[in-house]
DNA sequence: CTACACCCTGTAGCAACTACAGGGTCAAGC
DNA sequence: GCTTGACCCTGTAGTTGCTACAGGGTGTAG
């Protein structure tokens, strides 16, 4: 399986699959008399797995963690768990963020009257005379 | 006022202004005999501007083009009002997408049994072999 | 007069890619 | 048998929005 084949197959740039093997996450194919990259299956399971991950949200030092895990079968799986969960309360803080600036830059918009820029409440709130904080 | 003053007065890192001004976004100040940069309450003004413009999110390009509208007071805020609904859409798309994965990823954490890594339901997710997309 | 806090410029680093530049390889079609 | 085009290679620079040095100069308090 050449690089662009695997790229394909995992909805991958292949740009993006040298760069996880310049970073170590995904190890160096076999190669071909050509100097090609020639991957097998067990490179196709693992950049599934990291694309996954990275679709979860998981940075890349994250899916670093677990791919090392994941290769310990014996070991509990408390380490994975407790990954996953951090990951989960550093969304919801996000979400919780976000959604509190969304609802102040909605409150800025409406205050809009669509006069002139001169006393356009947006640009007003962006000024430093009121001490709206 | 100096430049650490400036920084202080506004909640920002020196670097940080000097990097503004660097990519044009503060006009650079005059400067004392002793080279040090000597700011005005234009500059005040001007900074607090683009941090809670930041603050609200916007990009640094969309500070640079509310600042532009911002200075021709004449104008109609109809392009004002656009750039923030434009963010506000945006944001919103954010929080949606988060919210998924949130939810996803709440999932995937539900279903672990808590057994070893060769039974993780977790890393199984992340495997290539099921089919849950 | 000597610490020390502040200022200066310029460059390199972070995450996680993406996009070249400047080459080599391979199969198909004329 | 030779060209065209799609693919592959390496290496480097760009993206966003800063942040952190390194290696200097300045100003003031004790």
């Amino acid at each position: 399986m050449k690089i662009g084949e695997l790229a394909s197959a995992t909805t991958t740039k292949v740009e993006t699959v040298r760069y996880y093997e310049k970073i170590g996450l995904l190890p160096p194919p076999a190669r071909t008399s050509a100097n090609y990259r020639a991957y097998g299956s067990e490179h196709l399971a693992r950049l599934s797995f990291i694309r996954r991950a990275r679709d979860l949200g998981f940075t890349l030092e994250a899916v670093r963690e677990l791919l090392t895990l994941s290769d310990d079968k014996a070991q509990s799986c408390e380490a994975v768990d407790g990954i996953a969960r951090v990951h989960l309360t550093e969304i919801d803080r996000k979400v919780a963020d976000l959604t509190a600036l969304r609802n102040e830059l909605d409150r800025v918009i409406g205050s809009c009257r669509h006069g002139t820029v001169a006393d356009c409440k947006i640009i007003e709130t962006l000024g430093p005379r009121n001490a709206n904080q």
